[in-house]
DNA sequence: TAAATAATCAACAACCAGTTCGATAATTTT
DNA sequence: AAAATTATCGAACTGGTTGTTGATTATTTA
């Protein structure tokens, strides 16, 4: 990435401008915010803001971008086993981990698309399994089979967020892995 | 609902706004349409619009409100049942005769929320089906297998439109049916 | 045809978006 | 420490949207 050490002042700048936008998004959806709205509450001169950022959302896209990239990477060694539960544990110790964050960004005024972006690292994976594994040879079938178990695993993972992550990582990661063994099975016992 | 009978011109209006709007959903989502742009595609003043509605969320709502009492309504009978594979079949039925409609309101850049609202209304009777099956005692886990099969059956049906509705209604239904059958069963074998 | 209703038009003040400018302050380099 | 660089700021400006007003015109209904 950029490794030019940058101006502190820049720092700070974008410091405020995350906390700002992330304070802001638990309260509207960031295509709400407005430039002008968040610069005020991050007391931070609106011109500033431009020279940085082209809009809110590409502020938001930013912050995405780093948090995506922290944790592809902390599943780098398990997604080359193809280690599926191993992979959906992880992503829940990830979550898990970055806690205030993903609470917001994962809330209902977050980004829907983030966990998808994260679980769709393990798409051909997961589809080369099941095909290995003989469930279906039929491409379609193949692909509304992961379809249901992508949005229906974000879905308690999102559940699980909102409503305090009381349960462990490991306890979600293991329902999770309850709930796609039992789909699969039952596409192929056609 | 409101039987008296509008005015010719005031019917016109709505017919106009609701189509441009619905043009225009195909481009961008709802958060993002101005009224000014809308009663611009429509060609009404925008003064008139606000005679009639207080935002572009608010004409989306009604349009949606309709949508929704009419799918309820053809799913009452079938709702007393219970019979929730049944329930899945007439959604996607009623879905394919509105093809037209749900094609934007269920699409990238419509409203995902819809969907939701209308598989919640067997949320009561899949949960007390499964805790009379046995599956669990657990509210908590009883939620969470709800989240999982309501979010994946919606994706299964946004993929399924996505794709043009190639499939028959009744093949989807099939699908899903098979896709929440014994979702139980795991659980279960804890 | 007259009365009631709806749509239109024009104009308003308030706000936001981007952009430019020069002044000021902080930081880095020499 | 002084000079050069860079970031932030404040102000101003154009062009746009918003939501609301009151007056006017067209249509419908009685």
């Amino acid at each position: 990435m950029n490794k030019e050490k940058e101006d502190r002042r820049v720092i700070y700048t974008k410091m405020f401008l995350r906390e700002s936008l992330l304070e802001l998004m638990k309260n509207k959806p960031i295509g709400k915010i407005t430039p002008t709205e968040l610069c005020r509450h991050a007391n931070i001169n609106r011109n500033t803001f431009y020279s940085h950022y082209d809009s809110p959302e590409a502020l938001l896209g930013s912050i995405e971008e780093e948090l995506y990239e922290r944790i592809k990477h902390s599943l780098e060694q398990t997604l080359k086993t193809g280690n599926i539960p191993k992979f959906l544990s992880e992503i829940c110790q990830a979550i898990y981990m970055n806690g205030d964050l993903c609470k917001t960004i994962l809330s209902d005024y977050g980004d829907k698309a983030f966990l998808k972006r994260i679980l769709d690292l393990a798409h051909d994976k997961s589809i080369s399994a099941w095909k290995a594994s003989g469930i279906s040879e039929d491409m379609e079938r193949l692909e509304l089979l992961y379809a249901f178990s992508t949005a229906g695993s974000i879905a308690v993972i999102e559940k699980w967020i909102q409503d305090g992550m009381k349960l462990s990582p490991e306890e979600i990661a293991v329902f999770i892995g309850k709930m796609l063994q039992n789909s699969a099975r039952n596409l192929k016992s056609k």
